[in-house]
DNA sequence: TCGACTATGTATAACGC
DNA sequence: TGCGTTATACATAGTCG
């Protein structure tokens, strides 16, 4: 649908592939969304780009009825909603801890026979992993956070450094000798940090 | 896409609806194969015709486990259920912008008193909330990682500079002249990222 | 990189069996 | 009911700014 056919394979340009993935993104959730209103049924649909974000549509418009399927339906979302979440993070090789924390909490789920569980059970379970979550979570951010700044400052540091480097070239040029008390300046800095 | 332009909205007539549905389907899912062949994403489509039956695509790239566990979820509910359920709207569903979604969340958390709400709407609206959480956080995730690398590539350009400065006040000390070409490629490696 | 444009390929509404 | 055909609306690949 364009100036020319394309082919069904790979779009091996990566900005051809990322205006293209714009695009049908795009249509995709508009058709999903006509489908389920013309057709009257029920249509999700669900997009990852490969950068990590999550596209979506859902028309959750038959649902009711029986308590029971209206119940398994939201789990069985609610249950993707958090797997998603955790396979988007474990893809970063330097948070595994978190990958091994869900995948306990999968064995432990899988173990356990869902009838067994009551409401109870599982509003315990829930709390519990929500707490866990959320001190990953903040521990993961902290990390983070704490590694930007310190990237900032060796920046900060470095840029000292080189200004003072270049300073003294220069005065080496105009005058043709070293100075001394420019270098030993600059090598305080470098020792400060290294 | 046809002989007449077609408003959205539920066709009345249901053998219209029936051959529309048929027909968007396959257009629907043939759109989500490609999309993520062509540009290399990870895509599920799952619809409901309101008789009960169930159609999908899911394209398992790295969702693999979390796709499949949905399809066997899904696939045991279709089983036990085969009920066709009213038709009820969620005032959430479909929501453009994130903006847009916690605007009018807060508008009406702020001036319903809990009567008003059903539990119907909440679920929806806990729903799309989860979704718009998971995505907030998946990009922050993401751009700090980002971060974190433009950071790391700073910081070893910076201590390449650096090198070369050094190494040019050595042979200057040594020489007792500026090396020029040395000079040179310091001045490259600075424009680089500047 | 981003949006707007446009020529062109596709999807599909209506129709006919 | 479902399939094939056709005319038309729509989606989008390539292009330009």
């Amino acid at each position: 649908m364009g100036r020319k056919k394309v082919e069904i394979k790979r779009i091996q340009e990566k900005s051809c592939r990322q205006v293209a993935f714009c695009k049908r993104r795009k249509g995709l959730l508009k058709k999903a969304k006509e489908v389920s209103i013309l057709c009257d049924v029920d249509v999700a649909a669900v997009i990852f780009s490969n950068s990590g974000r999550l596209y979506q549509f859902s028309s959750t418009n038959s649902l009711t009825g029986t308590l029971q399927r209206y119940k398994s339906h939201v789990e069985a979302e609610k249950e993707i909603c958090t797997e998603i979440q955790v396979t988007e993070h474990s893809k970063y090789s330097s948070f595994t801890t978190m990958g091994e924390l869900l995948q306990t909490t999968e064995r432990e789920l899988e173990e356990t026979n869902a009838d067994d569980l009551t409401v109870t059970d599982l509003v315990h379970l829930e709390k519990d992993l929500e707490a866990a979550l959320i001190q990953t979570r903040s521990r993961k951010t902290h990390l983070m956070l704490e590694s930007v700044k310190g990237l900032h400052e060796k920046e900060k540091l470095l840029r000292e450094e080189n200004k003072l480097l270049e300073d003294n070239i220069s005065s080496i040029k105009k005058n043709g000798t070293v100075n001394e008390m420019s270098m030993g300046r600059q090598q305080r800095v470098t020792l400060k940090f290294l």
